[in-house]
DNA sequence: CAAAATATTGACTGGTCGGTCAGTCATGAT
DNA sequence: ATCATGACTGACCGACCAGTCAATATTTTG
């Protein structure tokens, strides 16, 4: 049996793993861009320097390319989720600190800002990534808000147990960031910094007038 | 001159007035649908019941259509949004409900909540769309919202002022709940009604425990 | 080093679809 | 009744593009 296929991580595997990193680079770029159905496939092998060919060494097909695009870029952000998620002890002031924090990090100021707007764009047109989506990240997210609100509002840490039954209301803010700034930020700025601290006083009755600026 | 061009609203302005509705009816479904890039004119067409190069006779080209369908929607919303605005000594909480209200059986309720979802799908793409919606609906609902807060705040009846300095944050749950009917519903349901219930007490401060049901 | 194995290429194909326009037909004027 | 108007039609065209595969290049093996 061969036994140890260890490190023969040959010239080739390596190649073919920057190959597969250079194009889903390349495929998020122009699937942001112009959407799933305008964007080419041609254009995606030569922003990622290969051939059309090379794609489909990849991937069965067009949709397949776009479901890995969409799935590689919450991975990390899933993983950071859990990281939260597995203090079950954090105050609510902290956790909803951590996973603002969390989202201007790493969704708005990235590029994966973007792929939450392809995700509602395509998202009704491929139930697969919806319901990925929904598994992976809502429904865990939600999970972790409603119980955390609950806590925190059995311990008299927050007015309301809103929250508790409607964790989605914690999101809204900041899909109203993602949107503003891919539509409306040319006519109009908003700090969207601000808006999520205006959001966390409303949440815990902390109304400091003075914020920053 | 050709002095009273009036009631000649002859056969073939009705017939034409009609097929211009179908035209745009067929044009939003399909559109929803399969996004900008994959509707065909060839099925608006069929929809319509009229031959492809009638689509023509009312509009430039493909793009033309879409920017008439999106602003055809809004129309409506548009124009019951202003009364609101007429009424300025209207109570904040009078104003929550009647935004709410307006939301659901103006959007929510109707296709055009898909008009929303398409909107954020392909405004990025439709600078010209964006910048009608921004100009026409949001700049003018935030500034409705960012007034009766202030006045509402100044006079004591909502604890925070962050409404004031944000109003965007009351869009925040309409827009979970377009996205979330659109995506996940068919995994979870979410019960739209009693979320803005529930930011609205969030907002207003009035958080009764047992609400309806 | 040569042969075998594997990875990559890009010209090509088959089908699709936005847009056109010469011809048809219903309407209203004379 | 006849004709002039212009609304409407749908076959057609040319551009475009996802996906294929025979040919070529590269790496590994012996």
């Amino acid at each position: 049996m061969t036994a140890t296929v260890e490190q023969p991580l040959s010239k080739r595997r390596q190649a073919s793993e920057a190959r597969r990193r250079a194009i889903l680079n390349a495929a998020f770029e122009i699937f942001v861009a112009e959407g799933f159905s305008a964007a080419r496939l041609d254009d995606i092998a030569k922003r990622a320097g290969v051939a059309k060919g090379t794609l489909y060494l990849f991937s069965k097909d067009k949709e397949d390319l776009f479901e890995q695009v969409a799935l590689d870029a919450v991975t990390p952000v899933l993983q950071r989720l859990t990281l939260l998620a597995e203090q079950p002890d954090l105050p609510f002031a902290a956790l909803l600190t951590g996973m603002f924090a969390l989202f201007e990090r790493d969704v708005l100021a990235t590029r994966r800002r973007e792929i939450i707007r392809l995700v509602i764009a395509e998202g009704a047109r491929f139930p697969g990534i919806a319901e990925f989506y929904h598994r992976e990240m809502i429904s865990r997210g939600m999970s972790i808000v409603a119980e955390a609100a609950a806590r925190a509002h059995a311990r008299g840490e927050i007015r309301t147990d809103a929250l508790a039954r409607f964790p989605q209301l914690l999101v809204g803010p900041m899909l109203v960031g993602v949107i503003w700034r891919a539509l409306f930020e040319p006519y109009e700025h908003l700090d969207i910094s601000g808006l999520l601290a205006a959001y966390r006083d409303i949440l815990l009755g902390t109304d400091s007038k003075a914020k920053t600026q």
